[in-house]
DNA sequence: CCAAGTATGTGAAATCTTTAACGACTAACG
DNA sequence: CGTTAGTCGTTAAAGATTTCACATACTTGG
């Protein structure tokens, strides 16, 4: 099927993993219904864009109550394709790696890491966070049909590493290393860099002082 | 002084360290000028994007030549306060944290981690990445007058955390957890949450396939 | 010193995103 | 039932960002 749903704005699409999250949040707590004004509350976005973002998808709501919790949450299931996991590569098992292998993304999420790969002998054939760790040199062989990788190598590696797991069949890449891959115009990649988040931050400090009101922005 | 020039978009303001980076490698390569094209191929920006950004700055490049490196990077030096290095302090020294300590942040920046705090004993008294772990309990006597931190600790801790940071007078926080914290109006907290960066690439994978051109954006 | 080539800086257009405002409808209570 | 308060979905406006396209001015080589 498949429902190319004549395209939501990106910007919606970065916040639906958040109101994914939140919405289970409510349901777990055992809320039946929940207004934009709240939600905006939670996760710090104007609940006129809340409205927004989620009319892309139709009349989810209803005026005068809000939205129906369960309803909410089993669409964005659907929407976000909660139900089928997604499975996923880590390659690079340092302390960055480790701490994603750690991370429960199972728990509220449709993506499962199911195998890690590190040059390291001495790491290869353990288990962190319950995901064997295979050498690097296997990647080909081991990566089955896996198709996103998230990338935590010295950045020195990171174009190299980017090549193989493109021509082994990778369509997206979390990129934490701060190289800028080049990658063929079908494979995606999101950057994540660190450094740049801190410095980015520090430059705000300096030069955007919040004095009155301003809320907090995104990334 | 402080010239508070008449605001850089945001947009462009998220680029400076990106570009800086890159200008930084640049001169240690000993290379002596540069365009905005290749600066484009380098870091994945459009090239009119990079010079409508350096052109907020003032017309810092020359018709038919391009930008002369070292001058650029001179400029960005001053622009981006890399003279004077802003102290920061990392509170949970989990695996998320220790990756944040191994990694060599002053190398190409003007942050510098100062101090980590953990509740965790054990950790309490050790070195990680050469910066020695406080009791978290010492916050408020250990801070100083340092202003950023970089919240890396289970997300269940993090608004206690955020509270009593705010109390102690800091003024940005960078927040690895999931939870969104509410701080006053007049601290500033950036996002970054490692499962919605894997969620939304998955998102997009499946719902915007990159097929002819298209390049890949950021996080 | 000239001609050809190159690359900036920017006006204008296009695109994307957020926000305000409000009509329409619901729930709830007296 | 009728009235009040609440909340959505959406139109329209405002704001932010990107991109195009080109006049302008510099560089280079002959």
């Amino acid at each position: 099927m498949d429902i190319e749903q004549t395209k939501i704005p990106q910007a919606t699409a970065k916040r639906l993993p958040l109101y994914y999250r939140f919405l289970n949040n409510l349901h777990t707590q055992g809320k039946l219904r929940v207004s934009s004004k709240e939600l905006s509350d939670a996760v710090k976005v104007d609940s006129a864009t809340i409205r927004r973002d989620f009319s892309y998808f139709g009349a989810l709501g209803k005026k005068g109550y809000g939205y129906n919790v369960e309803y909410l949450l089993s669409f964005f299931r659907k929407t976000l394709d909660q139900d089928e996991t997604t499975r996923v590569a880590l390659i690079g098992v340092g302390n960055l790696g480790t701490a994603f292998l750690n991370y429960n993304f199972t728990k509220n999420n449709n993506t499962k890491i199911e195998i890690a790969f590190d040059a390291n002998e001495e790491r290869v054939g353990s288990e962190v966070g319950g995901v064997g760790v295979e050498h690097i040199d296997d990647l080909e062989e081991k990566l089955g049909d896996i198709s996103v990788a998230i990338l935590t190598v010295p950045s020195s590696a990171a174009q190299g590493i980017a090549d193989r797991l493109v021509k082994a069949g990778i369509s997206g890449i979390l990129n934490f290393t701060p190289a800028r891959i080049s990658v063929p115009s079908n494979v995606r990649v999101h950057h994540i860099d660190l450094a740049i988040e801190l410095q980015a931050l520090v430059y705000f400090l300096k030069h955007y002082p919040l004095n009155e009101e301003e809320a907090e922005e995104e990334q």
